[in-house]
DNA sequence: AAGCGTTATGGAACCGTTCCCATAACCATA
DNA sequence: TATGGTTATGGGAACGGTTCCATAACGCTT
């Protein structure tokens, strides 16, 4: 007998889901209908018998039945499912966003899918098809904006959708962030007030991404209540670490219109900024004041303390899902774009002398 | 006509799941069975003419079809869904961790469910009640070992599973995470080398979690090492912040058998430990070793840097998925704990003198 | 031309729910 | 007793796929 090459498709062996009692097993148990046993489980318990709800309810503990949520959103068409798209997983903004989102989903009978792009269009794409996929009932999208098209269609097909910390103006959907006007203002009145006069910006690449353009403006716009002072944005990209190296170098060998600081303009660059300044002298901020957008960890612990302006990370989370519920049960409201104050922590690094 | 008082159901508004092209109209479109076109989406496309093929091909592109997940895995029974619990989310080492498993799911096309419990046993019940509804594929868990009946259950009834960072010992599962042994070891004579003598291990209280007490005992046990040392175990809640802050100061204040160092069981640890040192003095290590178990972000930076042992926390996240889907396609192979390895970091907090 | 093994295809059952609709049971009113 | 209006219950289609099984179509032998 001549062997045949053939790939061995057996093999196939544990089944994705395991087998379970069924609502008809129950109905069965009980001697009523699975409808029964179905209003039993949904909102129409009230409309049973105490008879057969207590059959049902002794039923279903002796059988150890837990309703299959993924055959219930078949017909019911609720998954209870939220997607969320976040541009870098590892940024402590983020991961307080998310944990924020998480508890407030949790508490409304909701879970989280979380994708993380890793900063990359072509994975955001992919992660939101299969978050279409899987009919999540609404989706966070923390995006970096180059796929406008696609979210707009998701949109268009009726998907709840809320943007966190970054706007898209071609996007019609609800945004949830910080008021970055008004926290980079807090930030360079308080670099003033302390009498620095030569500040530089500095950002991660603006390249359209809203809320780094918005405190690229709100810098400028703060810098002009003070006319002896000098401003500057410079943009670097954080994957070639000696351009920060660089530019810092440069501004701090630059004659300036007096006391020296740094604005960060997130938590990231923060992070990047510190360690920058820690391998060329060790830090200190006698003459060189710091300031962050975002609070960390070791903001507090570093000597002198670096000054921040902190959002209110969790509430953000939270609120965008309480955005996505609201729209879920109301989908003709109003567009919101609903915006939260930072609070300024002021430490050592802004105590000019 | 009396009105009587009646909650007005007929509000909900937009169903969860939007209406969308479906296999069944792609079939009448390329004037073939749905099932040629299932054929055609699963791994039997090759059972197909090319006549066919084509056909199908054309209209799934001009109908825009997607499949739905949902649908498919009700009779094909594959979700695709991976379950993950963790005991805390806002600790980086979970975070790093996530972000392994992520990629790694996406990698092999699941996606990721994320169920955070804070800690709390009542809270993981129900997230592993969730998860089980979803009919997720494998469960990654990071337990507080205080479910273990259900985690039982649960494993009994097929679901593939993997702990991570910590082991529960009546759980026949497998299992990835940090040689605790070699780690603590590593930290431990490191110490001794730079000529610590009187070292204080802090932990979170131990109460049951393997990793604690596996660096616990790693650390009596490398203590042996020398004669002369001196060691001591305290276990801190960190919720009563002023706990640390006594034990450290009776630990300064009492007299030793030489240098005194701090052992960190871990990063959240190591972060109060700053905190309460800060508070106090200004953090310095002339008199004072530190080292910890778990790198951070701010462990370089902070002057003279804080000595770790790293763990490979993404590389942790990513084996967790491996050996949940090599479990989920040989249900057969033996129970494995993969252990991996800590690097020590030394930095200026352990340079005795 | 009949018989047989392959390959390509379709029909229909099925997965575990929800929901629409029909109907039985009951009470009140005419 | 007939009529009508509730209320409680069940039957079965539906959801959008997958999979089992039957069969048509096609060579290839004999």
């Amino acid at each position: 007998m001549p062997s045949s090459e053939m790939p061995d498709k057996s093999v196939r062996a544990t089944p994705g889901r395991a087998k379970r009692t069924t609502i008809h097993e129950v109905a069965k148990d009980a001697r009523v209908s699975k409808t029964s046993v179905s209003r039993y489980l949904g909102e129409e318990r009230k409309l049973l018998s105490d008879d057969l709800r207590e059959r049902i309810e002794a039923s279903i503990k002796r059988l150890g039945f837990k309703p299959d949520r993924i055959a219930s959103s078949m017909r019911g068409r609720r998954t209870r499912l939220i997607g969320m798209v976040v541009a870098d997983m590892l940024n402590p903004y983020t991961v307080a966003m998310m944990h924020g989102a998480e508890t407030a989903c949790r508490e409304q009978g909701y879970s989280l899918v979380v994708c993380n792009t890793d900063r990359d269009d072509e994975l955001e794409r992919r992660h939101l098809d299969v978050l279409r996929a899987y009919s999540v009932e609404g989706l966070i999208v923390n995006t970096q904006g180059r796929n406008v098209d696609m979210l707009q269609e998701l949109s268009n097909e009726g998907l709840p959708m809320v943007m966190v910390d970054r706007r898209v103006s071609e996007l019609n959907v609800d945004m949830v962030g910080l008021d970055n006007h008004h926290a980079v203002s807090l930030a360079t009145s308080h670099l003033l007030d302390q009498g620095y006069r030569d500040i530089l910006l500095i950002s991660e690449p603006i390249a359209g991404i809203s809320t780094r353009q918005e405190r690229s403006n709100g810098f400028q716009y703060a810098l002009q209540a003070c006319q002896d002072a000098h401003g500057d944005i410079i943009e670097v990209a954080l994957t070639t670490p000696d351009a920060l190296t660089e530019a810092l170098k440069h501004f701090m060998q630059r004659p300036g219109a007096g006391p020296k600081a740094l604005l960060s303009a997130n938590g990231v660059v923060t992070t990047h900024i510190c360690h920058v300044l820690r391998r060329h002298d060790s830090i200190s901020f006698d003459t060189l004041g710091l300031i962050g957008i975002d609070e960390l960890d070791w903001c507090a612990l570093l000597d002198p303390g670096i000054s921040t302006v902190a959002q209110p990370t969790q509430h953000i989370g939270q609120a965008a899902v309480d955005q996505l519920l609201a729209r879920l049960s109301m989908s003709t409201r109003p567009i919101q774009h609903q915006l939260f104050e930072g609070s300024l922590n002021i430490r050592g690094s802004t105590r000019a002398r």
